[in-house]
DNA sequence: CCGTCTACGTA
DNA sequence: CGTACGTAGACGGA
């Protein structure tokens, strides 16, 4: 079937909205045919219901509506592309009461078919593909594309058009069930179940939204808004300072540079090709020139010029104006003015002094340089910091480079803040207080979800960001949010795969791994390993689990990497035999018979394989967060269910499950998680046919928001 | 207008 | 140190 509806533009931001979740959006037409057991496939069908040709009436669509819904009473399977809208159009606009059970999304089956090989997955490119019918829909293409809701769009193309997805979409979805019966994929069919499963936890979990306290939000939004307009007034005094009348704009990388290294770059694209600056096809940055200091001070010196302090004039050329009129050939003025060629159009130029301009610090490496010049990242001004903390405390400069660098750091993120967060809750949220971010099931390589409009899975973390506080029951009185995460899941998941016997017996016996992480890394007993220590040395336990070399280390962390291989004996195997079998088969598997192809994998001149990284880390990333949570998450919602719970599943971070609890239901919601989540293993079994060794434990923390849980 | 790049944040 | 994401502003070429 495919739902058709209207669509709401944000003028302000060009937003186009479809949701089910907004109040202003209909349901324009419901599209569906029958297929039966042997595949073949009934009449269209299609109900128009809202539309500015409509001539049926109210009495005649309720009339067709109940054959909709007696079509879909007695379907044993929902077939659509991209389910979840559809399903989520029906919820909201018919009751859940007749939602067909077994759904089977043609765009969810594709993805897992695509093995974690980015593929377009839209309807028309999956039809092109497979060859399956195809309506030619520029027109219509277009006109959705410029915000033209299906309501206007005449109505006899909107039937074709609907009427030939609905037919493309049954003829894709037969030519998946023959290619999930084949033996190069019968293996997906526990995979692509719990997709369908979790589609339907989504679209669950989407509809209960999350309640937002917008009062708090606007409270968090004045207090950023005016440390914003402190550090702005403090930056630009300091900006003006040693820049003369030169302009920045701290929002633009290239300004911010020039400050920071009292450089200009002279010729952009010379400088992005020498330091190697842009992504390769998998969209991850190119690796930086190798260079020594002599040679990386040698170039910077050859492509940049000193910054120099400005003062600001008038532009003699056009008199200030920024326009001139030019005459043509025979002495007559041009109708329309042009742009001072002198002063691009600005009226002012910027007459260079002699002093230098800016902070008159240095990048150390390539690794610093950045597309306008160079990075003005957070650890980069941290690094910058330090440096600036040996500078003589005679020098003038050092106090305000000093101030400039920690304010700056503070801007980027409370800018951050602001536009991306706050900005982004507050119009996603609908005007009942509730805001339905959407999970995207078909995004990430390894089947992940991720998370968009707003992307609710990379707020900072709790406790110490405040807009997480606007995160609240939607119950007032007594309603809680409540928390469970799986503790050190990957890591867990990498002894389970591994069978590596010396994680499983630190797991077993609760070793804290990372204190003697530190210990390796510090060189340092036990005993001497202080809290930051520990939280430092974190990192390091992680990367090689996922095939870091540590190959930009210095060598006594070169040292650690040997070590610790030494100590994950089975673990550092498991990684040569999931390489090796790549180079045999071209794909990992995962116990749940999840698939990741790598068809372009090789060895290569020097014995490293391509892609080895992400051939160690996908199965651990994926079996922890797109099987084992994605299944804790479809087992939670079931015992919800059954138990006739009241408090709502809202949110899901990747190992963690986020529930808006019903008032004096907090015990019960964290029985039931407890034995969804740590008792997935028995579920594991069942689906997947596989044993888990280890236990897998949960935590759970609750509050009266997101940010003060405990 | 659109793609690229940098910056922020998460697991 | 690695992998996986989304969003926004600046920039530069069409």
């Amino acid at each position: 079937m495919d739902i058709e509806t209207t669509v709401q533009i944000d003028q302000e931001r060009g937003i186009k909205d479809n949701s089910p979740y907004n109040p202003l959006n209909q349901i324009v037409s419901v599209h569906w045919r029958s297929i039966d057991a042997h595949g073949t496939l009934g009449p269209a069908s299609s109900i128009v219901i809202f539309h500015k040709e409509l001539a049926a009436t109210q009495e005649e669509i309720a009339a067709s509506l109940q054959e909709f819904v007696k079509d879909l009473r007695a379907a044993k399977t929902f077939v659509a592309h991209n389910a979840k809208f559809d399903l989520a159009y029906l919820h909201e606009f018919m009751g859940a009461s007749d939602l067909p059970r077994q759904v089977w999304c043609t765009m969810v089956a594709e993805y897992v078919l695509a093995r974690g090989v980015r593929t377009a997955l839209s309807l028309e490119q999956t039809a092109m593909r497979r060859g399956t019918s195809l309506k030619k829909t520029d027109l219509v293409n277009n006109l959705f594309k410029s915000g033209v809701g299906f309501e206007e769009i005449p109505l006899d193309i909107v039937v074709e058009y609907a009427d030939a997805d609905v037919l493309s979409t049954a003829q894709i979805f037969l030519q998946q069930l023959e290619e999930y019966q084949t033996p190069l994929s019968e293996g997906l069919v526990p995979v692509v179940q719990l997709s369908f499963d979790m589609l339907g936890f989504l679209q669950h979990i989407e509809s209960n939204g999350i309640h937002i306290d917008l009062n708090a939000l606007e409270s968090v939004e004045q207090e950023y808004i005016e440390e914003k307009a402190q550090i702005l007034a403090r930056l630009e005094d300091i900006s003006r300072a040693v820049m003369g009348d030169t302009p920045i704009n701290l929002n633009s990388g290239a300004d911010v540079s020039t400050l920071i290294y009292s450089r200009k770059i002279v010729d952009k694209a010379l400088h992005k090709e020498i330091f190697n600056i842009g992504t390769d096809s998998r969209g991850k940055s190119l690796r930086p020139p190798r260079m020594t200091e002599r040679e990386f001070t040698r170039t910077v010196r050859q492509n940049t010029e000193i910054a120099r302090k400005t003062v600001a004039h008038n532009c003699a050329a056009c008199n200030g104006f920024g326009k001139i009129r030019k005459t043509k050939k025979d002495g007559t003025p041009f109708k329309k003015e042009n742009n001072c060629p002198k002063c691009a159009g600005a009226g002012i130029i910027f007459v260079d002094t002699r002093e230098v301009a800016g902070l008159r610090l240095s990048p150390d490496s390539p690794e610093d340089a950045s597309a306008h010049g160079f990075k003005t990242d957070k650890s980069t001004l941290k690094k910058l910091q330090a440096k600036v903390a040996h500078w003589e405390e005679g020098n003038p400069r050092k106090l305000i480079a000093q101030e400039f660098l920690e304010g700056l750091s503070r801007l980027n993120a409370v800018n951050t803040y602001l536009d991306s967060f706050v900005r982004n809750i507050k119009h996603w949220t609908r005007t009942n207080s509730l805001l339905h971010a959407q999970f995207n099931q078909t995004v990430t390589r390894t089947g992940r979800l991720s998370s968009s409009n707003p992307n609710f899975q990379n707020q900072p973390k709790s406790g110490k960001f405040p807009v997480r506080k606007c995160v609240t029951s939607r119950w007032a009185n007594g309603g809680k949010i409540l928390e469970a995460d799986f503790s050190g899941l990957e890591f867990r998941v990498a002894g389970e795969l591994s069978r590596d016997p010396q994680i499983i017996d630190d797991i077993n016996n609760g070793k804290d791994v990372h204190s003697q992480t530190a210990c390796i890394i510090n060189q340092c007993a036990l005993s001497e390993v202080t809290k930051d220590m520990r939280q430092a040395a974190k990192a390091y336990t992680f990367a090689p689990l996922y095939g870091g070399m540590g190959a930009a280390e210095p060598p006594h962390v070169q040292e650690y990497f040997k070590e610790y291989f030494n100590i994950y004996v089975r673990l550092g195997a498991w990684h040569k035999e999931l390489m090796t079998g790549v180079l045999r088969t071209g794909i990992v598997r995962t116990p749940s018979g999840r698939e990741f192809s790598f068809p372009d994998a090789q060895r290569t001149a020097n014995g490293r394989v391509t892609n080895a990284t992400a051939i160690v880390n996908y199965p651990v990333q994926s079996f922890a967060t797109a099987d084992i949570v994605p299944l804790a998450c479809v087992r939670a919602l079931r015992f919800f269910m059954d138990e006739g719970l009241q408090s709502r599943i809202i949110l899901t971070v990747h190992d963690s499950i986020v529930v808006d609890c019903y008032p004096e239901e907090e015990d019960r919601v964290r029985t039931l998680l407890t034995k969804a989540m740590s008792g997935v293993d028995e579920e594991v079994k069942t689906r997947f046919g596989y044993d888990l060794c280890l236990p897998l434990a949960i935590e759970i923390v609750s509050g009266i928001n997101w940010m003060e849980t405990a």
